[in-house]
DNA sequence: ATGAAAGCGCTAACAA
DNA sequence: TTGTTAGCGCTTTCAT
């Protein structure tokens, strides 16, 4: 299948020695223009492209990136990951993407594909290997952790202002004039998903709303999950009118749960997600969410990575959160007729379709 | 940062050559158990794990499949690398993602990229690069093509029955009594856009129904697309009752265009779309569409890629679709008082929100 | 069945 | 500034 050329040919033709077509391509050290003519041109000419492989073995780097994503066909993560490669485009480094399925022994295979790779950085996101683990790999090869905190890896780690975010949230549902809330959680092993969770219920207890237990409940942060969790605070027969997700996936699911009892939104219940997903903007209604730069945060992850290959230090990165008002959230209705909640719904709410 | 070990280190503490402990690895000729047993304990005991990069070099393979995607954050592209990624996931191979973004050049780029990279085989999901460049590519190195066909490549693309999927659309609408369409298209440099609506437009006519000219509209395969489409449709006026979109990232965009202008569905309008993207289930209401088994193309093209690297032969492989009806289709709305559309809606609807 | 030796294509001292 | 010379870690003849 078509033998490919090589950097010895090159210079064979271009009537030079190896090294010197090899200083040419890394700008190694200076070399005689007319020469440098020559090589480029027959470099062009022959369409020699330098075999990756041999670089990494005679250069001890492999030019590769590793990235450790919870999953490949999620919305949020792949604008991650379409960061990620796009700040990766014009340097020489190249991202491996591997899942990790938020199970652990996933995440550790991955992390030990991409170590036997040699890639030079890893990336990871998200994801619920120990601390520890990260710690003593970020000792084999530079590390950067994404939405989450490493104890002891502080400085390349990036994260989200999860409790401002939320705060903004609570604040403004609490200034439509809800009281009566719900609350669907990520999983408990998720750092930001307890974050979030104690952020909204406090900034609430700091206005003096307290949320029933019953109305909190855990979604996986899966679309699956917020459909359960919604039917559950549905069948608790509590009043609320308002339902907070801590995250956009979730809310998907809630929303269904939602339509399919003839809860109308935001008519009878307001609904707001986290991470502003790009369907989110497409639902319907529209949903009132916490836009997560994510895209940018992929871009910021790979940059990091690439300083820390440089041996530039780098600092722990606070992303800032920006409420995204749609049509999910509005005042809750007015008191409706003795017999029926006050507001909002409870279980007895009858479909109407 | 801690040096690997290597195959030499291991040969000589378990006392052969480093030929030796090459044929274990790669099972290339018989060795004596008992020599091997050493070895094997010498390998867990060091945890040594062979380097990509010499095997590369050295064999003259380098481990890797090349994937094109048009694009890292798409649900319905994004299930496929997660097919890919599970199909290569106990093979010694391994895929090295790039995005194609929907546009010749970067297409082509990565292209480049990969052979450069030196990959075994490449996989093209869909496209826009034209059969002759991939039918020269596939001089250079295995390439399986997906979701479109490749004049002179047949045996190695796999596709869906686009045909077969439209006219199930089609007759699913026709039965439940529709006769007013409305259709928005993929983009026309797009092959399955073009088949999708031929078949969907042949289907209706051998059952005597047309579609005005203005009803038919581009989407771009995009939410936005479908968005805009849709409002262009709703823009003429005329009636019609069911709305079928080329695919579900538009169904999603054409919904809030009806959700907008207070147009029901399935009351007002019904709605169609393709592919069955995970989240179409979750839309309000759930959506009718056809399912294409995307995990499974994706596990599919990538077992086609390792068959080709055997030198196997490999067919051509036809999907076939599954209509899925949910909740967005339903009879056409009895016929209203004079003075409006008999049945649908025409651009005067007026919005209830 | 096993070892010795010669590369794979490149980079990086070290000389000149 | 440029060339020569060793490898990088592995596979694969070719002997034995």
């Amino acid at each position: 299948m078509m033998e490919a050329v090589t950097l010895a040919q090159v210079a064979r033709e271009a009537g030079v020695s190896p090294s010197t077509v090899s200083r040419i391509l890394n700008g190694t050290a200076n070399v005689t223009p007319e020469k440098r003519a020559r090589v480029e041109s027959v470099i062009t000419r022959l369409n020699y492209r330098p075999n990756p492989q041999a670089q990494a073995l005679a250069g001890g780097r492999s030019l590769t990136i590793g990235v450790i994503t919870p999953t490949l066909n999620s919305t949020f993560y792949g604008e991650a990951l379409a960061g990620i490669e796009a700040a990766l485009n014009d340097t020489p480094y190249h991202p491996i993407v591997i899942s990790g399925q938020w199970r652990t022994e996933r995440e550790q295979e991955a992390l030990d594909l991409l170590l036997a790779r040699r890639v030079d950085a890893v990336i990871m996101m998200g994801g619920i290997l120990d601390d520890e683990i990260l710690t003593h790999v970020s000792r084999r090869v530079p590390l950067i952790a994404v939405g989450r905190d490493v104890r002891g890896l502080d400085h390349s780690c990036i994260v989200l202002d999860n409790i401002k975010a939320m705060q903004q949230v609570a604040r403004h549902l609490l200034g439509l004039g809800h009281r009566q809330f719900a609350y669907i959680s990520g999983a408990e092993r998720q750092q930001d998903a307890m974050e979030r969770r104690h952020a909204f219920l406090n900034c609430l207890g700091a206005h003096g709303v307290t949320v029933a237990p019953e109305l909190i409940q855990l979604g996986q942060y899966t679309e699956e999950g917020g459909l359960r969790a919604a039917e559950a605070i549905l069948d608790t027969g509590l009043p609320f009118t308002a339902l907070v997700c801590a995250n956009d996936q979730m809310a998907l699911g809630a929303r269904l749960a939602l339509y399919r009892r003839g809860v109308n939104v935001p008519g009878d219940v307001s609904l707001t997600g986290f991470d502003d997903v790009f369907t989110s903007s497409l639902m319907t209604p529209p949903l009132t969410t916490v836009r997560q730069a994510i895209y940018d945060i992929g871009l910021m992850a790979a940059r990091e990575a690439l300083n820390l290959l440089d041996g530039q230090p780098v600092v722990r990165q606070v992303f800032e959160p920006e409420l995204i008002i749609r049509e999910s959230t509005a005042p809750p209705a007015a008191p409706r007729r003795a017999g029926r909640a006050k507001r909002g719904v409870t279980a007895m709410s009858t479909p109407d379709g």
